[in-house]
RNA sequence: GGCGGUGUAGCUCAGUGGCAGAGCAGGGGUCUCAUAAGCCCCGUGUCGGAGGUUCAAUUCCUCCCACCGCCA
């Protein structure tokens, strides 16, 4: 046992010129998994994420809309809290540029570099775009034009404060060579490296407020306001309260950044310099990730579809959205964003694979072990392989943690999923349930299949919390850490539930935004009746029934409430309009079939759960009974 | 233009100086506990092209092509 550490993990903070979309929402999903996981191996977690709320384009958005920059700052930072709340992200802290603990603490940051004599005051000419309010390099420059607005740019000269980030150069380059995993994966410390090849530049760091009011004001110098990155990446240290406040003490050595690879520069070169400088220790870690590409084309927020591949997580869920997005990207590099590849993730993986263990698991126990879990018996020699595989998974998983490896963590869990559900066809317990003589068998295997789920429960706790939560509820445990990764830790004569299938099945057609185009019909053809493919019919559960009672629906001529069976311990209602054709009293007793799981309607005032099978022809109807029997709950299909 | 990355089975991608891999899709078989799910079996693909180093290169080097990114 080791003493809890603590572990300090950021995003980025968003601007708030544009919505959430699937690239904000992936970092922070990733923070998410990786602070529930740092959480569950006992360490002492600090997750931040928050909005970037100052600048141009903030206070031009504003305008258009007939508010204030702070009111329009405040409506969008609250879309993205909301955001992360439905999905149920676990940051402990949510920062604003724009409240007084984080302006304090840049003020403070910029006093103190300025006392050090970090920050000169130096006039900079260029050509400036109005409409971009940015300068212009004259090789960027068309023709003296704008490449973005294709207006003459004019030549503009502006004073400004500089941080003299070029003295840090040197020292920068030792800093990330002396220490490899810095940043990572190594391909960003190498790009990094490749930046700090050319000469640095000094950094400016102010914006006069002839141009620009929305800001923090220079604390030396009034007629300015702090720009951009000054402004932006001292977040991460003004959410713990800024240098001497206890929780910088305790969190800020262990800092780690988590970003996109488009923002790699300033945390990789300014930042750093900016720390150094101000004499602060630099972050533990910088954490890099990659793009998600959208049916071909880069994302980026300017194309709509962004926004539609996040609102997948409606469509299918928070945590298929999830699954997809960690076990589709190669961390660091860039991956394809598609409705068609999440949806095959969610059939092969979460619904063939997790979802029907945890079904048949589950089933399988309240079938043959009266729904408890039963004695440790005897597992037999198939189940080495489970215990093997679950302290190899543990190591696995643990390992890529440690590189933010998600992708490796989720294949781990997954082998283990595959051997737990090669062990069920081993040991097969449904014929060991036949044979009294292998009880001690069967009280093994199925012994087993409990343990595997509520080990797989704590293994996809960081990564599935929706559906580790379920597997847990199903067995009746409370959340366990890491640590309880020891086999048999779950003891004999718990109650276990039938769950409810954990992962539904996506079938063909109905992924698609867009339905499957259907033929037309030739002119003249008659249309022939559409042929239902056989995933449809496989989506309406048809089971026998035992009608218990039945009697007639109040002021109703042809309904009947009856009372069925099917199975499943408590009775259920479904309400027919069978009265004119048969009695309540001749029902009773009967093996019909239903279809148990049709959406509960209301008939008359009586809520009906299911629907009874007949046929009819003008006049009679007859229901569909059995010519053999089988068990009330028996599938038909 | 400079720097860097990528190019491996139908698809998505791992990977290594020594007979080329996984998942998915596809084909075949099998079980019936389960979400038409599971399990078993089936992969000769010029490892982008051309040269070179080497006993041996998909893996190292050079050049070229394609795509992508960063910088300018």
């Amino acid at each position: 046992m080791t003493a809890p550490r603590p572990f300090y993990l950021t995003t980025p903070i968003y601007y708030v010129n544009a919505r959430p979309h699937l690239g904000h929402a992936y970092t922070t999903i990733i923070a998410d998994a990786m602070c529930r996981y740092r959480r569950l191996a006992g360490d002492t977690v600090h997750f931040l994420t928050g909005t970037d709320e100052h600048g141009d384009k903030i206070a031009q958005a504003a305008a258009e809309a007939g508010v204030s920059p702070q009111a329009y700052a405040d409506a969008i930072s609250a879309v993205f809290r909301e955001t992360w709340r439905r999905l149920g992200i676990s940051n402990d802290d949510f920062i604003r540029t724009t409240e007084p603990r984080h302006e304090r603490v840049v003020q403070e940051i910029l006093r103190t570099l300025h006392d050090r004599g970090e920050i000169y005051f130096g006039a900079y000419g260029g050509l400036y775009c109005f409409g971009c309010e940015r300068f212009y390099t004259e090789k960027e420059a068309v023709d003296g034009t704008c490449p973005q607005h294709l207006t003459p740019l004019q030549f503009l000269e502006e004073e400004n404060y500089f941080f003299k980030m070029s003295k840090y150069q040197d020292w920068l380059i030792r800093y990330i060579e002396e220490r490899p995993a810095l940043i990572r994966p190594e391909r960003y410390r190498n790009e990094v490296l490749g930046f700090l090849r050319d000469p640095l530049q000094d950094l400016s760091i102010s914006r006069p407020k002839t141009r620009l009011t929305w800001g923090i004001p220079l604390p030396f110098d009034d007629r300015f306001v702090t720009y951009v990155w000054f402004d932006a990446l001292i977040n991460y240290v003004s959410a713990l309260g800024g240098p001497g406040a206890a929780a910088y003490e305790t969190l800020w050595p262990h800092a780690r950044h988590l970003i996109g690879k488009d923002i790699l520069k300033p945390h990789g070169v300014y930042w750093p310099c900016m720390l150094k400088a101000a004499g602060l220790p630099v972050y533990a870690g910088l954490v890099v990730h990659g793009y998600w590409n959208l049916g071909g084309g880069k994302m980026s927020k300017s194309i709509g579809n962004v926004v539609e591949a996040f609102e997948l997580v409606d469509k299918y869920g928070h945590d298929a959205f999830r699954y997809f997005l960690m076990r589709e990207m190669t961390f660091g590099l860039d991956a394809n964003f598609s409705e068609e590849a999440l949806v095959g993730r969610l059939n092969s993986d979460l619904a063939n694979d997790l979802g029907n263990l945890v079904s048949r698991a589950t089933t399988m126990i309240a079938n043959f072990a009266d729904g408890a879990v039963p004695e440790r018996g005897d597992p037999g020699p198939e189940s080495a392989v489970v215990r093997e595989t679950l302290a190899r998974t543990r190591r696995d998983v643990d390992e890529a943690m440690r590189e933010f490896a998600f992708q490796r963590a989720l294949v781990a869990i997954w082998e283990f999923i595959a051997i737990v559900n090669g062990y069920v066809d081993a040991v097969q317990p449904w014929a060991l349930a036949r044979d009294p003589g292998r009880r001690a068998r069967l009280h093994g295997a199925l012994y087993t299949l409990a343990e595997s789920l509520r080990c797989l429960a704590v293994l996809l706790d960081a990564f599935l919390p929706e559906a580790a939560t379920k597997i847990r509820r199903g067995l009746g445990l409370e959340p366990q850490g890491l640590a309880a990764l020891e086999w048999g830790g779950l003891a004999p004569g718990t109650k276990v539930a039938k769950a409810p299938a954990l992962f539904p099945r996506i079938e063909a057609g109905k992924a698609a935004g867009s339905a499957p185009a259907r033929p037309e019909p030739a002119v003249g053809e008659k249309p022939a009746r559409p042929r239902v493919p056989i995933d449809d019919f496989a989506r309406i559960e048809l089971r026998v029934a035992l009608v218990l009672a039945a009697e007639a629906v109040a002021k109703s001529k042809r309904l009947l409430k009856l009372s069925v069976d099917l199975g499943e311990g408590a009775p259920r209602t479904i309400v027919a309009g069978i009265a004119e054709h048969y009695a309540p009293a001749e029902l009773v007793g009967k093996k019909v079939v239903v279809v148990a799981n049709l959406e509960p309607a209301r008939l008359m005032g009586v809520e009906s759960d299911g629907m009874l099978l007949a046929g009819s022809t003008d006049g009679k109807l007859a229901l569909l009974s059995l010519d053999r029997d089988l068990p009330p709950g028996a599938r038909v299909k």
